[in-house]
DNA sequence: CGGACAAGCTGA
DNA sequence: CAGCTTGTCCGG
């Protein structure tokens, strides 16, 4: 053994409330022929009387004088290599997060003694076998024109494009790190790409696999495989909201993978049928928003969306004709008689989101916080504030007569059973059964069924303009996805399906968007509106909540260049034109004791 | 995070 | 004043 004199390595400890970097002696019996300890590698130290698990992140560091420094307990096993612990702290800064979190992120689930052996070369098969896969000549030619260009590439393709398609072309360039927020589609690609004959793994099973040099397909983590020199990230329906964390901090594997591709000199593929402005300005959007956009050919996007049918409701006596007008109606009987299918979609969960009294007209409100109460599937009036429940009688008069002002899914289903009288499904995320629901003519639910249904003839969405005008930033965005969804469900414009949307809004440039074709529509008014807002991507926000928010807040101080909001009900927003203005300042703040939470970038502002 | 230790409350 | 809870500090 060449090295028995003992070293001092930095640890940062798995306690990410520590938020610390410890120096440790590393005894050198510890360092055998498996496993050397290198940045990134996991280990088990002594901290204040117990034993915790960590990463080093530093080797041969001068310890501060006057410490007396523990040594290493053990060599625990592999951890991200040296490249993707720097990404880690990069994602610390980029969500005010701390560095082990990610760490945790980036490490494999259980230890990794050894790595298997690098696959030989030519082991893996190529050539003719991948090319027969690759049937899609067109998908190809994107794929192959966005390595060419390298860097940061958005690939627009249609709603009923595969993903699977654009995975077997992009890997026909080597191996590829395949990133989605959907886990049945994982599943789909690595099957699919296996099949084909590429060596591949899935995150984070394969974690050790995945730093021999195989391709990797993976949940949002997996932007953070323990790969080397990949030919290329592929996010796939980079507009997914699941690629973000939705508890702090807020990182989104679709700005990592940008990163990523942007240190280590790999392509980047943003592969979306509506793509983010965030994808449009990665892609080299700049002032004018039209970007580096590769688009599959105009005729092949069109022909993915579905026929969209609007049916204007501003006309009509909504308050007679309820959530079905007769439109829907006759088109749900046709499609049903014809032996179709169909689905509702209807984003409002329980038996009724708003009631009134039929004899004193007073609005249903909470007898104790006087806040909005919403009927539950068992009949209660229940209040979201403060949580209590009790039986539907009016508040005012007492009457038990209410009339159901706004309905949720639970009674749209009943009413649309008494109006086709066909048997109806209900389907919301609460319901049980995983995948894919009996095969039912007629099925009703909220945005569930747009994941958990694989085709339809037709998809109606009952009440658009709720999402439309959802009070959520990305409102907009989100409408225009659940649009596309439907028109995958139908398969296009090919099929004979349709879908169909009830609207005051029949203007509003998402349904634009989706009458053409063309989600480019909505992008410029998307932008301003963000402008408008000062919301992401227009402006870098982080909102701060929970009990030492004020503590933190006084800390934060007032910092050129950041907007600091107090709407006054103990969150703040702060808000910066420059991303690391607002980033920079903030990793300088200690947080103080208590429990904090940073949000940078959210998904909602609410 | 979790142990150590200090400061505050309670009961006889 | 013991015995317990609650708070604050700090870790190599």
């Amino acid at each position: 053994m060449i090295d028995r004199v003992d070293r001092v390595v930095r640890v940062v400890p798995d306690v990410p409330a520590m938020d610390r970097e410890l120096d440790y002696l590393l005894p050198g019996e510890l360092v055998g022929p498996e496993l050397v300890p290198v940045v990134g590698t996991m280990v088990r130290v002594p901290l204040s009387g117990r034993r915790v698990g960590g990463w080093i992140v530093a080797t041969d560091v001068e310890p501060p004088a006057g410490v007396r420094l523990s040594s290493v307990a053990k060599l625990t096993g592999h951890g991200p290599p040296p490249h993707v612990v720097e990404l880690c702290r990069w994602a610390a800064w980029r969500w005010a997060g701390r560095l082990a979190t990610m760490l945790r992120l980036a490490s494999p689930p259980r230890a990794v003694r050894r790595l298997p052996r690098a696959q030989q070369l030519g082991t893996r098969q190529e050539g003719p076998c991948l090319e027969a896969a690759t049937t899609d000549t067109e998908l190809a030619l994107l794929v192959d024109t966005a390595f060419a260009r390298g860097g940061v590439s958005l690939l627009e393709v249609a709603p009923t494009d595969d993903p699977v398609d654009l995975a077997l072309a992009a890997s026909r360039h080597g191996p590829i790190v395949v990133v989605c927020g959907s886990v049945a589609l994982t599943r789909r690609i690595h099957d699919a790409l296996r099949e084909a004959g590429v060596d591949v793994t899935n995150w984070p099973d394969g974690w050790a696999r995945a730093s021999t040099g195989s391709s990797v397909v993976g949940g949002r983590a997996a932007a953070f495989a323990p790969v080397s020199e990949p030919a290329a990230f592929v996010v796939v329906d980079e507009h997914d909201e699941r690629l973000q964390s939705e508890s702090s901090p807020t990182w989104n594997a679709r700005e990592v993978a940008i990163e990523r591709s942007t240190r280590e000199g790999t392509a980047c593929l943003l592969v979306s049928a509506v793509p983010s402005l965030e994808a449009v300005l990665a892609a080299g959007g700049g002032a004018e928003r039209r970007g580096r956009v590769e688009a599959v050919p105009r005729g092949r996007q069109r022909s993915g969306w579905a026929p969209l049918e609007v049916v204007d409701r501003r006309g009509e006596d909504v308050g007679r004709t309820g959530l079905y007008s007769t439109r829907v109606v006759e088109l749900l009987r046709r499609t049903v008689d014809a032996g179709g299918s169909a689905a509702c979609l209807l984003n409002r969960t329980g038996r009724a989101r708003l009631l009134g009294c039929r004899s004193c007209g007073a609005l249903a409100a909470c007898d104790r916080c006087d806040g909005a109460v919403h009927q539950t599937d068992d009949g209660e009036l229940h209040c979201t504030a403060c949580g209590s429940s009790r039986p539907p009688v009016c508040a005012e008069c007492g009457s038990p007569a209410l009339s159901l002002l706004r309905l949720g899914v639970t009674r749209a289903a009943e009413e649309l059973e008494a109006l086709v009288r066909v048997p109806v499904q209900l389907l919301t995320g609460a319901s049980e059964e995983r995948g894919v629901p009996a095969r039912v003519p007629l099925l009703i639910g909220t945005e569930a069924v747009l994941h958990r249904v694989d085709r339809v003839d037709v998809v109606v969405f009952l009440d658009l303009d709720q999402e439309l005008m959802a009070p959520r930033y990305r409102a907009a965005e989100a409408a225009l996805s659940h649009l596309m969804r439907a028109s995958r469900l139908v398969g296009g414009r090919g099929r004979g399906g349709r879908v169909l949307v009830q609207t005051r809004l029949p203007g509003h440039p998402v349904v634009l968007a989706a009458l053409r074709g063309d989600p480019s529509l909505l992008r410029s008014v998307e932008w301003s509106r963000r402008e408008l807002l000062g919301v992401p991507p227009a402006r870098s926000i982080a909102v701060v909540g929970g009990a030492a928010a004020p503590e933190y807040m006084e800390r934060v101080g007032r910092p050129l260049g950041v907007e600091v909001l107090d709407p006054g009900d103990g969150r703040w927003v702060l808000r910066a034109r420059e991303r690391d203005v607002l980033l920079d300042h903030l990793a300088t703040v200690r947080r103080p004791s208590g429990r904090l939470r940073l949000q940078v970038d959210p998904a909602r502002v609410t």
